[in-house]
DNA sequence: CACGAACCCTGGCTGC
DNA sequence: TGCAGCCAGGGTTCGT
């Protein structure tokens, strides 16, 4: 579900409802997530202050005032649902896995449907060595996400470009959402050999893809089926997308065309046939 | 090594 | 109404 857009929402929200406060409780209601928790979870976790909630690729990073890094997933349904102090939380369904509460009884609850979704706890000294952050691409909104760097890390891939986008080791925090919007609007067909794009393309994809993951975060995300963020509103970027899930419709680039849906590596991909080379 | 398919899990929707 | 089958924003593991 979440792609960096929706986790970059979550981490925000997460940030201003917990930055500054020291856990009080954390209650496992159920430790079998994409990993087993941790045994001690929660005691290695109780009575930290948060420092700082952010975000690598499509994980939430949470540091607190220990020698630990708290690493939390969202997987395809995973939610991070925060019920501010002074008014009764809504009752616990049996999707809400862990419950964090706050000294200033603020209650976090990690939700996830599927049980894709996954915490962990790691040294802060240790992170980049990490099994999970250990090899991740660059950060699609940094600044040295160029397209020479992104040329340079297809070179070579004969997979299509579409397969490559969601490769977590060629650029962090795509999904298969952004990567047809981001494809649409560099006018690049999702089935171009990956090392073919390069030059000109590479000079169009790249701000395609930092204008539309932008633009999604300033709409709070785009929210299909699961996905809401800490607050529990939902986000507005699904009302934005040019082609993703809009098979049959129209091109709004040419109007001429339908869009378009096929099946590269399992999932689905949108595009128009026209537009897109 | 690089790639694609299978798999993990639950629930909503479609079509018979 | 019931149920089988398909599909879903992700990522790892396995086989070729």
């Amino acid at each position: 579900m979440p792609e960096l857009p929706e986790v970059e929402t979550v981490c925000r929200g997460l940030a201003e409802a917990l930055e500054g406060h020291r856990f009080a409780t954390i209650e496992l209601r159920r430790g079998d997530l994409r990993w087993p928790l941790p045994a001690d979870f929660a005691e290695r976790l109780e009575g930290r202050l948060v420092r700082r909630v952010r975000r690598r690729a499509k994980y939430i990073l949470l540091e607190t005032d220990g020698a630990e890094v708290m690493l939390a997933h969202l997987g395809m349904s995973g939610k991070m649902l925060v019920e501010p102090p002074g008014r009764t939380p809504p009752p616990l369904g049996p999707h809400d896995h862990v419950i964090f509460t706050t000294d200033h009884g603020m209650r976090v609850a990690f939700n996830d449907v599927r049980r894709f979704g996954m915490l962990d706890l790691c040294a802060a000294d240790a992170l980049d060595q990490h099994p999970l952050l250990q090899g991740l691409g660059p950060e699609p909104l940094g600044n040295d996400f160029s397209a020479p760097v992104l040329s340079t890390r297809l070179a070579g891939k004969r997979t299509p470009i579409k397969a490559a986008l969601l490769d977590q080791h060629v650029v962090a925090g795509l999904g298969n959402i952004y990567v047809s919007e981001a494809l649409f609007r560099a006018r690049i067909s999702p089935r171009r050999q990956a090392n073919t794009v390069a030059g000109a393309r590479a000079e169009r994809l790249v701000p395609a893809i930092k204008l539309v993951l932008q633009e999604a975060i300033a709409a709070g995300g785009s929210s299909l089926r699961d996905y809401v963020q800490a607050s529990g509103e939902l986000g507005c970027f699904q009302h934005n997308f040019d082609v993703y899930d809009r098979e049959g419709e129209p091109c709004q680039n040419c109007q001429r065309n339908s869009v378009r849906r096929i099946v590269q590596s399992g999932r689905s991909s949108f595009y128009c046939p026209t537009c897109q080379r």
